[in-house]
This record gives structure tokens, sequence and C-alpha cells, in this order.
DNA sequence: CATGAATGAGGATTCATTCAT
DNA sequence: AATGAATGAATCCTCATTCAT
């Protein structure tokens, strides 16, 4: 666990400092994950990051080099947490309807219970996705849910249950658009329409309407 | 009344006084609409703003009090000028589906083509709706939608076309969901799957299915 | 009393301007003062002054010049207003101790019940004293007192009662430090020592003091 | 731990990086109070103190918070300073008259060669003692001063020599009503009645005056 | 005599970042 | 590996004043 790589130091005890660059960098990068979630990235401050953290504001420049580069990678954990639940998904024992509607399910818990995740995708739009396209390990992490819908897509094909002329990425927005805007717009929907999105049988009934809705669309008639 | 002593002007061209408030103001608003939406509340420079102008800095103040004021009308416009369109739906003559067929082509249609306001309102949740939370003006606009969503699913229940269970707010969100995430979320998604959501076929099939589903998850089985 | 010079127009009914120029400058006169007294002469706002005041900010520049004219104008007003009164003693008849604690008592009262007077030296002495020196007039009317407290003294020192070594000024400068401090430095001395000089047990006790002091140094021993 | 890259620089004189922080501070302080004492809180310019620092406006930032941060400090250090003079009054010895002699003594010279914390004072008023408020360090400090008095006041009543019924509070205010006005008020004073207060006879006059009267008012008729 | 619109110049404050140790 | 001190360059905002009508 403990993988301190620094060098030619016991643990003395008068020392207050962590010594631990793996613990200072992961100290940083949560608090940084909220700063950026909560305000945004011009609206995040780094002064203010500083002063949550265990380290010192010096730490930020020292390991992420600057700003931009921290809200990389706050950007990158955000997605490679997030995706590698997806990931464990075993889904080959399920029949296709039953394995899209876990597909659906998973996506849906995701979204609702990652606001923060849900919040930092939705800043990195603001900024037309400037800093994503540098990322190039976002890219890889994320095309495995494409993987799975397809597998799913085409089982069902096979199985005539399922329409042939919609492709897995279509079918992943239309799950992504509604769970995802159930949270990212939750503010201002909830404020005009007098809505609690979060409301559990609000909720409950939403992971449903999604669910009917997509394999709806995708059941040949 | 005399003539004072400075030198005659004809009315020059630019940066003139204009001595036309409401003009001053349009202008103003319009610049304002697009650096918010280009940058976020945060991220937008009042000095940039100013610079675009034909008045001075000076003048944001002197009409909307500051940056956050300014920020508030440009969101209450962009709120006003896009429900306006919706408003100006007629659709009793058509039959439920056709009508809700409607009402998803012009939220699809709107939501594509108003992508200031796209990005307005998911900077706007960023902010987490505090400034909308103020401007009571917005909420009155957006009521129309949902009246005009609950006639057609009256119409259609009456029909015996349509479920009885589902709310004319949850098919809003299903449908403001898809045609929001497509505009907002355009960059993530593109870079990450490589598409370009706006390309005409795509643009199209996405129409389609997003009525399609709707359609098909009102649809009595 | 209304000796208005506007000319050539019967007062119509139609027109809500005032077009009573001496009522005009006394209402900018009267919140100018209040403003002043208030916040100083840098802190008062111009605009402050205008939103107070029946007619615009524009009038203000057109009477007084501006913001130094207006202020030094509310001082010589200020000025005038306190010394007229003290200008109305009628001490003749009374015997120089009898008459010099009625000067002390006025110039109690005075300061007591006009805090913005007091304030408005207080802010010029801040200032310098600079706007003052311009202010011929409040000269002429101040030394009324100083003849006031002299004819005292000399029927004193006459008969016998008072000594000959002190000066009106010195007289009158022991009395204005006392009333003046009072009042100027209530804020000050009410938080450090948590008193209210205002109130009336030790208001009369501070008058009794005064006048005390002031006859008990100059009473020959 | 190894040199750097950068050139290496001998100390220079201006400007140069102190790393002593409580000399940036100090220095700092002592710039405002003057700026502070002469133009007021409003009047006051951060620009025009920091110019006259050795570093740079950002530090007032750094150290103080902003203006009212600044100001508030210059106010405590104020008071501090001439409080910690009064303080050091060694009185045990004298007799009560002489003691209180002592006592007025150096109040009247603390005011007259401590122009500064007068203006301060007259400042902070006029602010109606809103940041004095908040200082509750300075109540401490000023509290001494009543001690003092008391203390003189209760072995002159013990040894007849004093009336019994003026509390020390109502003494110290006549005291410095009259040494604290001499100062204050020199400018309006001056302009009005054409002297100079501050001119060595006349000072010294004044300085046996206020003694006199504050002795003579208390000793029993 | 009166007004609402308009403004340049200045003023306070904040930001991400670097330096010396 | 780590830090507190320091900073230049914006950035938002305010002020007294003037202009056209």
């Amino acid at each position: 666990m403990s993988t301190s790589t620094s060098p030619r130091k016991r643990p003395s005890i008068e020392r207050s400092r962590t010594n631990d660059p793996e613990r200072t960098k992961a100290d940083i990068l949560a608090v940084a994950t909220e700063e950026f979630a909560a305000h945004g990235l011009s609206g995040a401050r780094v002064d203010a990051i500083a002063e949550r953290t265990r380290t010192s504001k010096r730490m930020i420049y020292y390991y992420f080099g600057g700003k931009d580069g921290l809200y990389l990678a706050v950007l990158e954990k955000a997605y490679a947490d997030i995706r590698s639940i997806e990931a464990a998904l075993e889904l080959e024992l399920l029949d296709p309807i039953e394995a899209l509607r876990r597909v659906i399910d998973q996506t849906f818990e995701n979204d609702d219970s990652h606001t923060d995740f849900v919040r930092l995708v939705a800043i990195e739009n603001i900024n037309q996705g400037k800093h994503l396209a540098e990322a190039s390990s976002i890219r890889k992490i994320n095309l495995r849910i494409i993987e799975i819908i397809d597998s799913i897509l085409e089982r069902g094909k096979a199985a005539g249950l399922f329409r042939s002329d919609l492709e897995p990425i279509d079918i992943h927005m239309m799950i992504s658009a509604f769970c995802f805007f159930r949270v990212a717009n939750r503010h201002t929907f909830g404020a005009i329409h007098r809505v609690d999105l979060s409301e559990p049988n609000r909720r409950q009934k939403h992971k449903q309407m999604i669910a009917d809705a997509v394999i709806g669309l995708l059941q040949k008639k």
C-alpha cells in the first residue's frame, strides 16, 4: 500500500511533513475535485484549494504544474473512476433486454451518485472540451461502454429482438442524455418547475422511464 | 438653448452618443450573451464585453449594476427568447401524436440553433441556479411548455392513445434532456467518441429517435 | 418670504418642476448637510445627495458648481445658523458671572443640539481648514462670540471679580473644547469607556462642570 | 539544496525582497498611519500608501486584508502607542494635586506631539466609531488612564483635598476635551480667530489653564 | 430651469504564479 | 520534499462631472 519512494529518510518524529508524495497528491486531487466541481475552472481558486489541503499551495505547482494541470488531473481521475465501475459489469449471462436494462441502471446510478463527475463534464463542455482533447487516457477508458452496448445490441439483433438500424453510440447518447441531464440541470429545472429531481419516487419513475423508452425504441414492432 | 462653444460635430459613426437607452442596453446585452455563453460567469470579462460594445464599460454598470446584474439580464433574455418561440406553436388542429412530434421537433430545433442559450443554462447550473432563482420572470415563461404538453397528453388520453401515468413534466424532461445534451455535451461526447453530433445525417437520425422514443413510451401497449 | 424671481411663468399645473430656485437650492443644501455630516467630504457621494433631492444631479452643478462648492455652501450655512443663535443673546442686564454662565449654557446647548454642525467642523479640520479659509463670511460671523465674552470679562474685571490675565479667546476655547468634544468624540469615547455621553444625568452634570470650571478659573482667589 | 540556475544576485537595496514580515508590516503601517491621518478613511488612497512603501500594493492585501483592515490596524497601533506612554507614569510618590498636574501635563503633551493620533481619533468619530467598536484591544488599553485618575482622586478625597462627587471619567473627559480640541480643531479655530494655537507662549498658557481649571474644580471650596 | 444619458479617470481588490530558503 | 513571503497583471467597480435636448 504505502509504496513511499522517498529515499534515505527514516520516518523521524519531529517532522510534521507527510513525505508521502502519493498521499499528498491524492489529497490535493480530492480537494481540487470538489472545488472545480463546485465552481468551474475559472471559478475555482487555487488559494481555496491550497487552504483545504494538508500541504501548501506550492505543492500544487510542484506536482501539477499549475491550475490547468491540476484541472486536467482532476478530469482524468473523474472519468477513470466512473468508467471503471461500468467496466466491471458482467452481462454475458443475461439476455439482451435484461443486460441493457442493467447498463441503463448502472449509468443512471453512476450519474446520480457522482454529482462531481457530472458537473466536471458539464464544466469541461463549457470549456469546449479543450482539456479533454489533451487527455488521451480518457478516450480509451470510455470506449468500453460502447463495446458493452455493441455486444448487447448484436446479441439482441441476432435473437431477432432488436432493430438493426440503431448504433451503440446513439443508444449510449440517449441513455447518457437522460441520466446526465437529471443531475446536471437539476438546479435550473428544479427552480423553474418547482420539482426536486432527486426525490426518491420521481427518481424511481425516471429510471423506469428511460429504460422503457430505450428498450421500447430498440424493439422491433 | 444658445449654441454652446463646442465645435459643431456631425454625428460620427463610431462611438457616437446615441442617447437611445434601449439600443445601448440591447447592444450590451447582445455582446454579453456571447461572452457569458463562451466563458461562463466567472470566466467572462467585463472589459472584454465593454470593448466589443458601442459604449463604454461604464454603461454596463449604469444600466445593469455590475457583472452579476448583466449576467442575470442575459439569462432572462435568453429564456424569454427561446420560450417565446414555443409559445407560438399552434397545435390545436393536430392529432395528439402529430402535435407531440411537433413539440419535440421544436425543442430539438431550438436547442440546436440556440447554442448560446444551451450554454447559458449549463453555466447557470454550474452556478447552482442561484441567479435564476432570483428571476421570477423566467418561471412564468417556462410554464407555457408544460401547459402545451399537458394539453396534448390530455387529448391523447381522452382518445385512448396514451398512457395516463406519465406527467407532462416527465415528458418534458425526457425531451429536453436529449435535445439539450446533444448540444451541451457536444464537445466531450464528440472528443471521446470521435463523432460530430451536428453532422446532418446523425442530426436527422437523432431527431427521429427522440420522437419515436417518447411517442413509443407514451403509447399504450 | 417667497421672493421668487422667476419671470413670466404663471404656475401651470402640468409642470412638476419646482421653478423656485431658492427652494431648490435650500432643498439641496439640507440634504447635502446631512450627507456631508454623515460621511465627510470625501466620503459623501454626489449621487447620494442628488437621489435624496427633489431635483436632479445636474442642479447641484448648476447652483453650486460641483461637490466642493456644495460643501463650502453647506459649511457656511452651518456656521451662520449656529452663530446667529449666539448673536441673539441679551446679556447686558446680567451680572458677569451670570452672563458667562448663560454663554456657556448656550454653547453647550448649541453643540448638543447641532450634531451636524459639530461634525462638519470636525470634518473641515480633517480637511485642514482649507475650505473655510476661502469662506470670508464665516470669520465675521464668529467674531461676535468673542465680543460677547470680551464684554463680560471686562465687566467682571471692572467689578473686581475676574482675573485680568485671561483673554476672551482662551475662555472661548476652553468652553468650546468641552462642549464640542462631548459631541464630536461621542463615538470613540463612548465605545472605549462604555458611557453614553448624551444620557440626561451625565449631560446635566457636564454642563455644570464646565461652567464651574471656567468661572472658578476666572475668579480671583 | 542544489543551487538553482538563477543568476546569483547580491541583495539590492531598492525594493529588495526582505522576507522579514514584521518589517514589511511595520513599514506599511507607518506609511498608512500618515496617509489615513492626512486624508481620512475614504480620502486615503491605497495606491498612494503602496507607493510610499518598500513593498507593493499587493502586500497590503496580503497582510491586512484590505483598506479597512489596514485602517483598523493603524487605529489600534495609534491607540496602543499613545496609551503605553501614559501607562508608564509613576505617580505613587507624588501628592494628589501634583500627580494630577502630571497626568494633565502628560495628556497635553501627548496630544500635542501626536497629531496623527488626534486626527485618527477625529476621523474615527466621523466614521461613527464603527471600526473601533470591533477592536476590543483598544478598550483594554484605555482603561488604564481611568485607573490612574481614579487612584489620584481617591487619594485626594482621603486627604480631604478633593470633592467626592466627580467621577474619574468626567475628569478624564474634561482634560481630554481641552488637549484634544487644541490639536484637532486647530485649523478652523486658527482660521476664524487668526490665532496659532501651537505658538509656544499660548501653548504654555493653555497647559497652565487646563491644569488650574481641573484642579480648581476638584478642590473643596 | 431642468433632465436622463453618458463618461474618463481613477480606485479597490483578486488572481495565478514565483522566489529564497 | 516542502514552505511562507512576495508579486505583476489583470479585474471589477466607483466617482465627479459633462453633454444633448
